[in-house]
RNA sequence: GCCCCGGUAGCUCAGUGGAUAGAGCGGCCGCCUCCUAAGCGGCAGGUCGCAGGUUCAACUCCUGUCCGGGGCACCA
């Protein structure tokens, strides 16, 4: 409908004869939804924009675009307002026009295409695989998948990613962990480690690991345990004191055995991570691999692409890239001294891998902390020739529960840590994803467990998800008394509702293309949210003030028309953000 | 010190340079012989942190400043 009233102003605009507008001013006409129905249905601002250019108050070159605009039988009037506004009222028609279309296009209205195709590639959670989800991944895995559906929807060629940390010294933590378990599984009696993983997810692992390999990893703790330096609770430093026992499990175990440890607790780690997030409704279209940078030689490519461009230096024997001359604060180390690559070596490595796969945009869904990472990563982008806007990364603020007013103590360090599961498990997928979603990304959020699981009209889940069912109630209540309902005729006489309630619903209805493409373009999938309590607001106002099931058939299927379009918005909306869209509650 | 994100109603937060800044909760007052009251309506409540600037128009953009949170490795 939008497009509608912008193609009216454009071809008004080119009518208008060169004394009243001189040619050559560019004018970019917005044209947007009144706030007050007084103001009619949309609103443009081209003539304010334009006046000083052309020489003219306002409201006078508003009259004259007026003079110009070509006939339509969807706009009854067109006024000015205020400072030089030109408000737009649309007929009944063009709003029966739009109701119909929603039930055409189905699950389709408010799909959107791209002026030109572009190929997105949404990265997220990405967490490393230590250990089980917490609460912070969950509110990225909600976002993260949300805003690649909606990019889906508004055209985008989407596919979303996992970059699965299997290359890093949290992973050799994680493996020494698991092995150090173990042995105590087996019988031995050693001390664990400060820095390492304490979780009791990692005996489940060992005891696995033990099922697995009965004891055939096993040695003496006196040799695990022979000459090592003091751990941090005895004076020492916990880093090394860990990096050291990965030494000794490596030189114990041999190569083949460590990676078998190791491999065993990424590939369980990773299985619950892929079930935890399936049951969340979260998916991938790949789990990209660390690893597979160094062996299938992209990060080689990058390196050399670096030096190519003339980017790398070498200084106090390490490789280093001249990220300053990219806005980055610092150089920074690609090569360290001892020939390992860092894995910021990786990081750029995989963006450009994802540049060769052909994606325009690059959208990594990141926790606020890391932000540091952006620059760094664009930097890097940009000294290899790409262009470094086509880096996007929003930044996820952090997530607080709260029980009964009462923030509940979370941390790795603490015991009370809480895990994504726990969550779901308390307040449940529907209430989760919603609440996860409800605020702006770069805000931090308040998780309120209480009201999130309350079934009451505080609670915007039922409140949304009660407008869909409440369709579906009032439609079982037609089929009880045995009445049909028939669409093509509601929606030709939809004309026909002249109510305040109505006009403010179908006004609801019809903005959710122009919901879905705002929300794509400003990454903000939180807009959907509030749009769709918006729209559960103005059906659950009609449906109080006025009865769909009327004697007059006419009337009752353009009622019925115009509420089952909001049902299927309701439940487009729903979709995209994970949430069921139930028939009865 | 530098970088990122906030600062809007008592609380939690929306707000794509436009008209009188909105919603939910909390408070107060109303609405079911009627399609689910898991609902609806009304009232009260604001110097949009502060100061400049740009603009026909600033909560929105720019600069500075104060306050809160986070980040600044040859870790991953």
């Amino acid at each position: 409908m939008k497009q509608l009233i912008e193609q009216l102003v454009a071809s008004a605009l080119a009518a208008l004869p060169p004394d009243v507008l001189p040619e050559g001013l560019s004018a970019r006409p917005e044209v947007e939804r009144t706030r007050d129905a007084a103001h009619g249905d949309f609103a443009c601002n081209v003539a304010m924009q334009l006046a000083r250019a052309a020489k003219r108050n306002p409201r006078q070159l508003a009259q004259a675009i007026i003079a110009a605009l070509p006939p339509s039988g969807l706009v009854t009037k067109v006024e000015i307002a205020g400072p030089g506004f030109i408000n737009f009222f649309l007929s009944p028609a063009a709003y029966a026009a739009e109701i119909a279309r929603v039930h055409a296009e189905g699950a389709d209205y408010g799909r959107g295409r791209l002026a030109k195709p572009a190929r997105a590639l949404v990265e997220f959670v990405s967490a490393n695989p230590t250990g089980p989800l917490h609460v912070g991944h969950g509110r990225q895995a909600a976002v993260g998948m949300t805003l690649a559906s909606l990019l889906a929807y508004a055209g985008y060629d989407v596919a979303r990613e996992y970059y699965i940390n299997d290359a890093g010294r949290q992973m050799d933590i994680l493996a020494v962990s698991t092995w150090l378990r173990y042995l105590e599984a087996c019988g031995e009696h050693l001390p664990f480690p400060a820095n390492g993983y304490r979780g009791d997810y990692v005996k489940d692992v060992a005891a696995r690991l033990l099922a697995a390999e009965g004891e055939a990893l096993r040695h003496p703790a006196t040799a695990v345990l022979a000459a090592l330096p003091p751990d941090e609770p005895q004076g020492g430093d916990k880093d090394a004191y860990v990096d050291a026992l990965g030494l000794r499990a490596r030189h114990l175990l041999g190569e083949s055995g460590y990676r078998r440890v190791f491999d065993f607790a990424l590939g369980i780690m990773l299985a619950d991570i892929r079930e935890d997030l399936g049951q969340f409704g979260v998916t991938f279209d790949r789990w990209f691999s660390e690893r597979t940078l160094e062996t299938d030689g992209a990060i080689d490519r990058a390196l050399a692409r670096l030096e190519r461009q003339g980017q790398v230096y070498v200084k106090d024997g390490a490789t280093w890239f001249h990220a300053t001359a990219f806005g980055d604060e610092k150089d920074r180390v690609v090569v360290r001294e001892n020939g390992q690559k860092t894995y910021f070596a990786s990081d750029i490595a995989y963006h450009l891998e994802k540049r060769e796969r052909g994606f325009d945009l690059l959208v990594d869904v990141l926790g606020a902390d890391h932000h540091g990472y952006v620059a760094r990563v664009r930097a890097g982008l940009e000294a290899m020739g790409e262009p470094g806007d086509c880096l996007e990364a929003p930044l996820i603020q952090f997530v607080s529960l709260f029980r009964g007013g009462e923030k509940v103590p979370m941390g790795k360090r603490e015991a009370q840590f809480v895990t994504l599961r726990q969550l779901r498990a308390e307040v449940g997928n529907d209430a989760c994803r919603l609440f996860y979603l409800m605020r702006s990304h770069d805000q931090p959020l308040d998780f309120d467990l209480e009201l999130a699981k309350s079934r009451s009209s505080d609670n915007p889940v039922y409140y949304i998800q009660y407008a869909h069912a409440r369709v579906a109630s009032v439609l079982r209540q037609l089929a009880d008394r045995g009445l049909p309902l028939d669409l093509d005729a509601g929606c030709a006489a939809v004309a026909t509702l002249e109510d305040p309630h109505e006009r403010a619903l179908m006004s609801a209805v019809t903005r959710w293309p122009e919901v879905v493409a705002l929300a794509a373009a400003q990454r903000g999938p939180h807009m959907l949210v509030h749009y769709l309590r918006d729209l559960a607001n103005a059906f659950h106002t009609y449906y109080n003030a006025l009865s769909f099931i009327v004697d007059d058939a006419g009337l009752r299927n353009a009622r019925l028309a115009l509420v089952t379009a909001a049902q299927q918005v309701l439940k487009n909306g729903l979709g995209l953000l994970g949430v069921s869209a139930p028939e009865s509650m």
